[in-house]
RNA sequence: GGAGGGGUAGUCAAGCGGUCCAAGACAACGGUUUGCUAAACCGUCGAGGGGUGCAUAGCUCCUCCGCGGGUUCGAAUCCCGCCCCCUCCGCCA
């Protein structure tokens, strides 16, 4: 959510840097209602001014026991005055926040402006496998080790519905026990949140109003399935004003993700790539505004510290203005290589939401004692998701002879060196 | 799901139609005193929004007592609906 007050001061600057996101947005009725918002506030504040001196008047009167009708209806006169101007206020208002709701954040100045295909490699980690003997799909290699098992998770659930078994299970397991003990070794605060949450946790992570359409919801109990765990870790700290030394506060979680991914899929996202559910390690953090881009940049690096420990090849990726997420000012992806299809995929989406998320969640912090309350920056970051690193790992680690090289530091806790 | 009790500022807590512009205490902060620490004393001390300011400074107005409605000239206080917490009962992995 964006502050109006910026809206009010500088329309065509702001519209301006929205427009290198969405060249679609006009913030024009926006202004126009806020405009007539300011209106009636004061009418409607001057009258209960009135009315306030008025009522304390009567009880004055009554006390001394005098006559108070002829200012009892002035009095009265006046709350109908009150009554219609608010009825309008609480017409227009609701107008105003959906319409504000629906704005993303402001990029920040270092994002390339442009479309998706616009993103700037930043670095990148090992090299791409070169596999001299014909490389399997992950699909392929999970049917015949026996490991996933695609088919019977249809009949439990539905198409793309990912079922591990045995090894698959464990090494699944191993990845997130591993990478969850990482961040917590590197001070992340561990945490286990629910999996579902009400529409309110996903208006602040800002879910909602937007993709209503890719979460899953439960109708009788008006709950929503955890399509991530940010929506969730975004509402840790709702509606409370820290002190500075609490911060930064780092979080991380595990989840499994549910996403209705509504739509069509291409044949590029077979198997583990696209799926209603996977298991996800999600980093957040709370920091204050003069922090929050050194942040950024170790919380990337905390992530790649995952995959570099697995021993697997990616890339660390800038994305461009058109292809940030509504809350995010600035997005660091990581991205690891199929090399059964030739491929990078996202694991990790890192992004600085600044104070997008803390204002719609009124998380905020106080600098100094005497000082007023700032909303803190909130970022998160994948650390990162599975299913797809799963689905690297069986493809970059395939030998010649048809065998499955699981990471080192997984062997114990899978107990087999190979799949 | 049922019955009862409760939700007031950072925390505790009073108030139950008009002097509430929400008491008081604790914590915090500033100061006085002080060999140091502590104590004592004095002062400051919730949030959001509007107006006026270069101002996140002052001044001023409005709103907020779990949330949303209603009654009233006037609601923390009365009425209705909902949410959350506690105790007990029922059901249940």
């Amino acid at each position: 959510m964006l502050d109006i007050k910026l809206l009010r001061e500088d329309p065509e600057g702001i519209e301006r840097r929205l427009k290198a996101r969405n060249p679609g947005i006009d913030i024009s009725e926006i202004i126009a209602l806020d405009r007539r918002r300011l209106e009636l506030i004061r009418e409607v504040e001057d009258l209960k001014a009135e009315r306030n001196r008025g009522s304390q008047e009567v009880g004055r009167l009554k006390k001394e026991g005098k006559d108070a009708s002829s200012l009892l209806k002035s009095l009265s006169e006046i709350a109908e005055r009150i009554d219609a101007y608010e009825a309008e206020l609480k017409e227009i208002e609701p107008r105003i926040d959906d319409l504000l709701a629906r704005l993303p954040n402001l990029p920040h100045p270092s994002v390339p402006v442009g479309k998706k295909e616009e993103k700037v490699v930043i670095r990148s980690f090992g090299e791409k496998p070169d596999l001299d003997f014909p490389v399997k799909h992950h699909l392929e290699i999970g049917e015949e080790k026996g490991i996933l098992d695609f088919r019977r998770a249809a009949a439990i659930a539905g198409a793309r519905f990912p079922m591990y078994v045995g090894l698959g299970a464990m090494l699944e397991m191993a990845l997130i026990q591993f990478m969850f003990t990482y961040h917590v070794k590197n001070g992340y605060t561990p945490v286990l949140p629910p999996f579902l949450a009400n529409a309110e946790s996903f208006y602040v992570s800002s879910q909602l109003p937007k993709f209503a359409d890719d979460i899953y919801h439960c109708e009788k109990d008006d709950l929503y399935l955890n399509p991530t765990a940010e929506s969730l870790l975004a509402n840790l700290h709702r509606g409370e004003i820290l002190t500075a030394d609490e911060l930064p506060k780092y979080y991380v979680a595990y989840t499994p993700c549910f996403r209705r991914e509504a739509g069509t899929y291409g044949e590029e996202e077979r198997g583990l790539i696209r799926v209603h559910q996977f298991n996800k390690v999600e980093l957040f953090k709370y920091t204050t505004p003069e922090s929050s881009y050194r942040e950024l940049d170790a919380l990337v690096e905390e992530a790649e510290g995952v995959l570099k420990a697995l021993g697997i090849h990616y890339r660390v990726v800038l994305l461009p203005t058109q292809d940030l997420a509504q809350q995010s000012s600035k997005t660091i992806d990581i991205e690891v290589y199929l090399p059964g299809q030739n491929r990078y995929y996202e694991v990790s989406s890192c992004s600085n939401c600044e104070e997008f998320q803390a204002r719609r969640g009124k998380v905020r912090y106080r600098p100094g004692p005497k000082e007023k309350p700032r909303y803190v920056h909130t970022l998160n970051g994948s650390g990162v998701a599975t299913s797809r690193l799963m689905a690297a790992i069986l493809e970059n680690n395939q030998l010649p002879d048809g065998r499955i090289r699981i990471p080192e530091i997984l062997q114990d806790s899978v107990g087999a060196e190979y799949l």
